[in-house]
DNA sequence: CTGAAAGCGCTTACAG
DNA sequence: CTGAAAGCGCTTACAG
């Protein structure tokens, strides 16, 4: 393999000048950088990693952290966000370490190996991840982004979904339609995404007059709100405590789309027919929504962009470790299909 | 951050001691290497990759590459085989490198970058990917392992889970429940997996007296093999054609869970009961099986076990680069739920 | 605008 | 069994 030297030996200059072009720093004449691109491009030369990380002190890693639970899930979420950073990453010098945490992580003997030896310049934290591991990180003055996820009332990197438009545009959609009882199913509320759905469906109500702004009577009839881990189960069992009431709602907006498999169920089981007794709409476009039955209509996350976006922010607060965090909002949109 | 320098001194001992006790090279006296863990200890130090990696020429790397498509899929089967890896991988000093690859990969413009710059000291690579990109690491001569897949003829370090088994397992099973008309529905058929699975379940025909050897009617009859991506709808089809037939079978082993789907879900639309008139077996356990009504009975595939089993060979490969390829069988186990 | 030289933190023959 | 020294391939002040 060729080495720097090679490359000054060839171009005729010193292995200085080589860096400086290959880094694109100073000033180089053109001449001279042209000669350098020349050799670099017929020796097809690539600076040796580990060399250069040994001089700047940068290691070229970022990490990935996910908790282990969402990524053994059965829907890509995950994934196709760590694919969207992963792409990103492609046009830079920068690989990407994935790995899991479990969800009783402790700072003190759980840390990932690329912290615990600090081989990462940055990390992307995606989905909901043990606080211990973010105030570790906010503590080490490691640049990280919260992906999907972020702490109320604290300041962080972070890129999230526009789920207030979102459950809104899902929700104006199915008053459109002509549904005026619309019920919410949401596990996990404490999670600022699914409280933010919440809030969109509850404006959604209110700007179409559904309801007015202090009714309450119809939000507690309608909710059913369970602080647990989101999954199916929690839809099935929401679906059926309001079904089952009087005047049962003739729409459920379920806070994300394996929450409204279970509604689906629940309400296959009760023999009604969507959508022609009741509309369903989920949130997250998931790959298994297109195959059921009925099509589930559904919120569309881009997850793909919402990796890149986290790793273009990444890359500024690595660059930059004293700018002020911030936040990005990644754009989603519905999707109509046959539960509605 | 400690420094072998600082270890050094502070043990009393020169940098060249610190190194070999680090490394468990050479002779050490019992004593000094007692002073040097201590200094260690104390000053809670840990080797720079970047530095040790420069010196030593080993990236501190392992690729693992991945059929895009694959990675996007519903399920999480190959998720999984990286976690396992990745565990495995918590034990030693290498992290892992996740990249993907496109159907049409060409080993001259669409190379890994960990490949492209040698920043990896072997690859993983799971399920079917691109022969041209297996072909191009043999030729560098860059150690790597193949995670259920391989290529007939070609003798390759890889290892595979028990198809053949599972598949005889199963309709084994099946057999011993009564069932005689046992259909086999497969996609993709040249896949090595899918081959092994049907040999096991003629074998299974065979040795339970259900045909005699040369019974090639019964086959011809009761196979449905379609080369293409295994899919749902191949499922669907393959179930269609095979049940509207005079004499149709009572039982269908379907070469994957996801062609099960397909299976079910077409055996339902003909107003079957399962497993009443009609047993369905699928191969994978992927996580949905569990959920879908009936609960689909499946091969359990130790995703998690063939990562591990993976990275222990890998790294077998790249200290013995010139030893002989080997194979390596996972076992498997036929998990009986509500389908049969 | 460019070159000589020191330094990043390790490992590894080589002496002793 | 242990130490002094060279070397891995870069980058970066510092002179000029």
């Amino acid at each position: 393999m060729a080495t720097i030297k090679d490359i000054a030996k060839r171009a005729g200059v010193s292995t200085s000048t080589v860096s400086l072009v290959i880094n694109n720093k100073g000033y180089v004449s053109p001449e001279t950088r042209q000669k350098v691109l020349k050799a670099i491009e017929e020796l097809n030369y690539k600076p040796l990693y580990p060399a250069r990380k040994l001089a700047t002190g940068k290691t070229g890693n970022i990490g990935f952290i996910i908790w282990e639970a969402h990524f053994s899930e059965v829907e890509m979420f995950y994934s196709q966000i760590f694919l969207g950073m992963e792409y990103a990453a492609r046009d830079t010098d920068y690989y990407i370490l994935l790995t899991t945490v479990k969800e009783d992580f402790d700072p003190k003997s759980d840390l990932p190996r690329f912290l615990k030896y600090r081989d990462v310049d940055g990390v992307a934290l995606a989905g909901r991840v043990p606080h211990s591991l973010i105030f570790y990180l906010e503590e080490q003055g490691i640049p990280f982004v919260l992906v999907d996820y972020c702490i109320p009332r604290k300041n962080f990197n972070c890129v999230l979904i526009d789920n207030f438009n979102g459950a809104y545009q899902a929700v104006e959609h199915l008053i459109k339609s002509g549904r005026r009882k619309i019920a919410f199913i949401g596990g996990s509320y404490v999670h600022p995404s699914i409280k933010e759905r919440y809030r969109g469906y509850k404006e959604a109500l209110i700007d179409n007059g559904v309801i007015s702004e202090g009714d309450s009577n119809y939000l507690k009839k309608y909710s059913y709100l369970e602080e647990a881990e989101t999954s199916r189960i929690i839809g099935e069992r929401g679906a059926e405590e309001l079904l089952n009431q009087s005047d049962p709602p003739d729409a459920i907006f379920a806070c994300n789309d394996t929450t409204a498999m279970g509604v689906i169920s629940a309400v296959k089981k009760l023999n009604l027919e969507i959508p022609r007794d009741i509309s369903i709409v989920g949130f997250d476009n998931i790959p298994s929504s297109v195959f059921d039955s009925p099509k589930l209509s559904t919120v569309d996350v881009p997850k793909f962009s919402l990796g890149k976006e986290a790793f273009r922010l990444l890359l500024e607060a690595i660059e930059e470790p004293l700018g002020p965090p911030q936040t990005r909002i990644v754009a989603v949109n519905f999707i109509k299909r046959e539960s509605c």
